[in-house]
DNA sequence: TTGTAAGCGTTATCAT
DNA sequence: ATGATAACGCTTACAA
């Protein structure tokens, strides 16, 4: 690779004026940037941009940090995030935590190449993103609660999930359940705490009974089980996400319970799987492309615009209204590959969106 | 952020000091490491990955260029080749050119920041990856086929498309039919060798018919309904990834003909839809993230093994025999959420390794 | 308009 | 065992 100064010698000229036609947009005489211009293409020069950067004191780069790739959700986000940072001119790198050891060793060398740092759930200690934080680094924080002065992003849960549970309600339904895991996740805790302040409106606060599980299928299969093993079971069970719905799907079939005349079923992202399987999955939809572009626009206004006060943005959901909760046609009869909307007896409110800290006014959460 | 200046100042030593205690394990005195280490502390100095680049003349990172991230397809790879460079210690930087007119220019941009790169399909041109290799960057390329002397990372086409296509025979079917471009990438045009082979191999080499289709569900369904419309339509329908299969299905509902009594379908990529929609998908399962580790290995010979002769790898694929093609339980009794595989007639072969340029031994290609 | 030279934060080679 | 100091490739005052 050729440096500045090989060019230079190429065009007769200094590297100053080389720097100056390559990069900045300074005034250079027409002819001398022509030589310069030319020397460039002959030597197929292309500034290092480790010199660049140290000189400018900045990297042109932001670091996405996740915990492993499993499933859409965390690749649509650095999607959206890489999409937008390209627009930008960024450059973006990724680490995978994996659930290893030493993640905080990693961020911490990742921190040493980017001029910020998106942070995605429980990846990173607390600790390590305040440090970060307190030393200066830009920091977004996503589907993660406010620490250390970073910024946050995240999809909004609480009204969607109340909405989604009095929707089941509305059914007839007055044995629901919930199967997800509140305290692995913010996401998690916030759909449970939706799914019970739904059933405090309807008068049926009387202790709502959930199973633990984690997003997977195989345990949602297993919470599933247990669940409608009961001797009173449940007619709705409303997961907290579609893979654990999936594994619910599954211990229906075990049981020849059908879905939704047994036993509805609801979840939570919209995999690509919800319209495809049968019957098809009402669930809820979020903007996750758009949750990594707006960590890339709340990261280029600290990097670039300067902002120092913390943002903390919300992003409004979207409840799909398919089969498996009861509306539409019988699954025997709907067409596999159909998504379809009903009407909602109620204006679905979930499409507003709820400031933080106001969310769901009216209800006792 | 500290310097290494004001950590030596700090504990009373030169920067050359600081610096051989915290990255080289050179000889320091006990003594003298001690109170260096202890004003690191203090000072929560982490070492500038640009200052160290710069003087060790390397980046400690590798890019990895893709067209976009829909689907599952890519984001698998990615994630395969973060994880093993991630393991090497080596960071990850990605780029989507999601079809931008300026991609090459990205990619240049990209290549100053990386001490190689991996490039997905045919996002670059063939000119900038053979500069690029030709200024020594090292590349692998990945789903392409070689240029300027790179490395490339491939999974198995021909010999699996030969061994599905000849299963759809001995079910019986005569008329069968390719959904898919060849010309738009060479795994595309490698399936469908693979089906003509197979024709060829079966006798029935007289104009095997294809309608072109991009990867597409979209354009899959048009290419499907019109294969299905023609007075004489096929029986089996040999799609080139599992999203044309998809489009499939939905044409073959929309006439009323039944899958696979009526028509036989399959697929490739196995993405998790393949498992859950009904009737189960047939389809060809590529080893992705394996793929992804593959190229981070080959990129680390290159980078910091010193290999220079360019390697051409091919990974096997595996035939996922479910219900579309024929096989097992009606669709009508199957669950929906049940992966099976059928014993074949004659053996899968499409695990063993082929190297390239004597695949499928015996068959005029 | 162009050139000179001082950083930017490391590592590595010499001396000492 | 430790300290000066010269790279590394670039940007950017400051001079000319």
């Amino acid at each position: 690779m050729p440096t500045i100064y090989e060019v230079a010698r190429q065009a007769g000229v200094s590297i100053a004026t080389v720097s100056r036609v390559s990069s900045n947009g300074a005034v250079v005489a027409e002819e001398t940037r022509g030589r310069v211009l030319q020397a460039i293409a002959d030597l197929g020069y292309q500034p290092s941009r480790l010199g660049r950067s140290l000189a400018e004191g900045t990297h042109g780069a932001s670091g996405i940090v996740f915990p492993d790739l499993t499933g859409p959700y965390y690749s649509e986000v650095i999607l959206g995030y890489e999409d937008q940072a390209a627009t930008d001119g960024q450059s973006v790198l990724i680490l995978g935590t994996h659930g290893r050891e030493h993640a905080d060793d990693l961020v911490r060398e990742l921190a040493g190449r980017v001029d910020g740092l998106v942070i995605m759930g429980r990846t990173v200690s607390d600790e390590v993103v305040t440090a970060l934080a307190d030393g200066g680094l830009p920091i977004v924080l996503l589907a993660r609660p406010p620490a250390g002065g970073a910024d946050t992003a995240r999809t909004e849960n609480l009204l969607a999930a109340v909405t989604l549970t009095s929707h089941l309600i509305e059914h007839g339904h007055r044995r629901l359940a919930f199967i997800g895991d509140p305290d692995s996740s913010p996401d998690a805790g916030e759909r449970w705490a939706g799914f019970r302040a739904a059933l405090l409106r309807a008068g049926m606060a009387a202790a709502p009974s959930a199973v633990r599980s984690s997003f997977r299928e195989h345990e949602g299969y297993a919470a599933a089980s247990e669940l409608l093993d009961r001797s009173t079971r449940p007619t709705a069970l409303v997961c907290a996400n579609d893979e654990i719905a999936l594994g619910t799907y599954g211990a229906c079939q075990e049981r020849g319970l059908r879905i939704p005349h047994d036993v509805a079923v609801t979840g939570w992202d919209d995999i690509a799987i919800a319209r495809y399987i049968s019957p098809t999955l009402t669930t809820v939809r979020q903007p996750l492309r758009e949750l990594g572009a707006l960590a890339a626009r709340l990261m280029r206004e600290r990097v670039h615009g300067g902002r120092v006060e913390p943002r903390h943005e919300m992003l409004p959901t979207e409840l799909m209204i398919r089969s498996s909760c009861g509306c539409g046609r019988s699954p025997a009869e709907a067409p596999a590959n159909d998504t379809q909307r009903c009407d909602h007896p109620a204006p679905l409110g979930a499409r507003e969106k709820v400031a933080p800290h106001s969310r769901a006014p009216g209800f006792e959460v």
